[in-house]
DNA sequence: TATTAGTTGGTTGGGGCAACAAACAAAATA
DNA sequence: TATTTTGTTTGTTGCCCCAACCAACTAATA
């Protein structure tokens, strides 16, 4: 009997802690509440309910925000979560540029920033930059919202591998970066703030979560294309984070065994038949056998500048090329999303990044490939809707990981 | 404001709830545990401890099993889960057999039984058979233990998806079944017990989590090849359900989009590939096309008259047909585990049913594909072992169902 | 052998904390 | 003024924790 306990021990503590976090949790879903609203809400005692929010108004993590009169009776007094209680600073790190946002407690993105890196070379100098705009969010921060809690927390989302224990970035194939000790570095420069180091799909789902078009769903499968194809699984709130914390990675699942090669060793991952980089290829392909589309002349006849927008913007022209190469990759993205289906069972699911874009081109073929290979019972309810925060969604994620943690223990910043 | 509060909220009784799940979870892992031990492993204070021990002891949940000196001081009382606080019926409704048991609270199988159903014909003939099975379990276990809690609960594995709402078989492709209310009709027949109804892969993965192979890991993924394929997905000692219940349709994912027909109706399913069916049938085609095997001799010549066992044998006396079917179960098997590493990254892989019997011929294949295409930091550290109840794992799961309901709320069987 | 110190196991009683219930105060309408 | 709804106050209950204490055993010592 040597071991120390890693059990969660029932006691007042706890107690408390479910019933704060339950309260914040409503304030956040329905923005504002009176008391006995709460109190009929969550099941919980009016004096109980009471009792929480005279804490949370004692920090400042909640505030009144005027009477409601509902006809006869006393008027109720409306409570919401403080937007001024404190700010989160949350950025991506993406293939070739930097996001980067600072947010209230009341998740409004007050300040926002987006910097394309394609001209900065090295790991060394990408970090540096990112310090750097860290220092602006933070600074306007400070100045926008400080009530009590001030800097809740830094977000970071990643393309690649994330070791949760030690913050460190394992391996980025599309970033070519391998074993940065990210939260360290962070850690080092903001003291005595907590840093979270995430993949960045995971976040983007959790945005999408949190404030986006999966908010109240319990089971939320997330599937995000941008350079490569990432995805995410949200049960109850939380991320599928697996055993070692590398759950979500979909992307690699072999779809075809003597497929292309792809970026991590293996061949025919859906991530070499689904992302921008299979839709260029598709898309290369085609106008390279011969076949005429309004996209040689948009990239002034250089295929390298191909971007999604202009693909996009290309099929609503009716360009054949175009919706020929974005069906082609709804329909392996709906083979690869009935498997997930099958195995999962979701509830929902969301599609981000260039998907959230292109997805009155895409969307069709997946729900067809769908409907041809799933089971219908895992199938039938289930929706296919984009990503609400598009190519912001790993920001919002950023702010909702923070969130997640005061509101699963507001006892931290209640001191 | 009108609807019901679907949260649990924070009181006393759930913590006293908490922390007797917390002690009885304890005694089942480790057996045997004096009031010291129990404190010093769960963190509890030693009186909080003496208390609930107090408790269980009163309805004799628990029971105290002799003294045990460990050198110096007062040697302390041991206490164990009381096999005889009540009995628990487990019944597994295979394809062509039914397996019913009834194991004491020590889970100990007191009594089993097998029955092959080939000759009986239709679902009625199958279900009244079963009903009668259980009434001579239930008879059983009246006879051997019933300190307190009697019959704790009856729980059946079908091979099909189950709605949990109502205990309702929906679809089971492989039994010729569809919308089979089992647990009404169960429950009209034993009334005031409670009956479970589930997936008989998900009930064989926790028989594994709670008494087999996987006990104490926290990520654990089964696959468990029969007539068809199933799964499942355990997470800190529960099921992954999915939204409507269906999930761990594994067997159903496409592996070949333009593959053979499954009987769900899609093509290339990974069950097509990976089951005792596509097992025989590669064996049928290389025999048909002329290559000499044992089994040609075994089966007497009729190759409908194959089993498992028979394969099994001839690929241990060397045959190189039942080599060669069981390495390419093992290939096609391996891809699909790797695309699950990737999705999901497990702590470990248990493979049930006939791979549990023919482990020494698919592991080795199994492993190779792993390797060869999941992402190292989701592989290394992975262990595929055979499920350690073999054929037994689903009746050995209904019990640990039943157990679980029982462990995760104690308050209800102490009245 | 008898005594005493030391060690570990388990119980008892007091205190604190959080939720609950019921009575009550407050603020509106009819 | 009666009624309705909101929110607070007061007192009770239940559960855990802590610290002191009793219990049972070993080992050392006279």
């Amino acid at each position: 009997m040597s071991q120390r306990t890693p059990y969660r021990t029932g006691d007042q503590t706890l107690v408390r802690e479910i019933n704060l976090s339950l309260i914040m949790n409503r304030l956040l879903e329905h923005h504002s509440l009176s008391r006995a609203d709460l109190a009929e809400v969550t099941g919980l005692n009016k004096s109980t309910v009471s009792s929480l929010i005279q804490n949370l108004l004692d920090y400042q993590i909640v505030r009144e925000v005027g009477l409601s009169s509902s006809g006869v009776g006393r008027p109720s007094m409306l409570l919401e979560l403080n937007p001024e209680a404190g700010y989160i600073v949350s950025c991506e790190i993406g293939v070739d540029t930097i996001l980067i946002g600072c947010a209230n407690f009341g998740a409004e993105i007050i300040w926002r920033y987006r910097e394309d890196t394609r001209h900065r070379h090295g790991q060394q100098a990408i970090i540096e930059r990112v310090l750097a705009l860290l220092d602006e969010a933070i600074a306007t921060g400070e100045r926008l919202c400080r009530t009590c809690g001030g800097l809740l927390g830094i977000a970071i989302g990643v393309p690649g591998l994330v070791d949760h224990d030690t913050g460190t970035l394992l391996f980025a194939p599309n970033l070519g970066w391998q074993d940065v000790p990210l939260r360290a570095i962070l850690q080092e420069r903001f003291e005595n703030v907590t840093v979270f180091v995430e993949n960045e799909a995971n976040m983007a789902a959790l945005g999408e979560y949190f404030f986006g078009a999966a908010r109240g769903c319990d089971e939320v499968l997330f599937i995000s294309a941008g350079v490569g194809l990432g995805g995410a699984l949200i049960r109850d709130g939380n991320l599928l984070h697996g055993a070692t914390g590398f759950a979500g990675e979909f992307g690699h699942m072999t779809m075809d065994p003597d497929g292309a090669l792809c970026n991590c060793g293996n061949q025919g991952c859906w991530e070499t038949q689904v992302s921008q980089t299979a839709l260029f290829r598709t898309i290369r392909h085609a106008i390279q056998s011969g076949r005429s589309s309004l996209l040689s002349a948009s990239t002034g006849g250089d295929l390298d500048r191909l971007t999604v927008p202009l693909v996009v913007e290309a099929a609503r022209a009716g360009d054949p090329v175009a919706l020929y190469a974005l069906e082609q990759v709804g329909h392996d993205l709906g083979i690869g999303i009935a498997s997930l289906v099958n195995a999962l069972n979701p509830e929902l699911i969301v599609v981000g990044n260039i998907l959230s874009l292109a997805g009155e081109f895409v969307l069709p073929a997946v729900e067809a490939e769908l409907h041809r290979r799933a089971l219908p019972w895992n199938a039938n309810g289930m929706r296919i809707v984009p990503a609400q925060h598009g190519f912001e969604a790993c920001v919002m994620g950023g702010v909702a990981i923070v969130y997640q943690a005061v509101l699963s223990q507001p006892g931290r910043i209640l001191g």
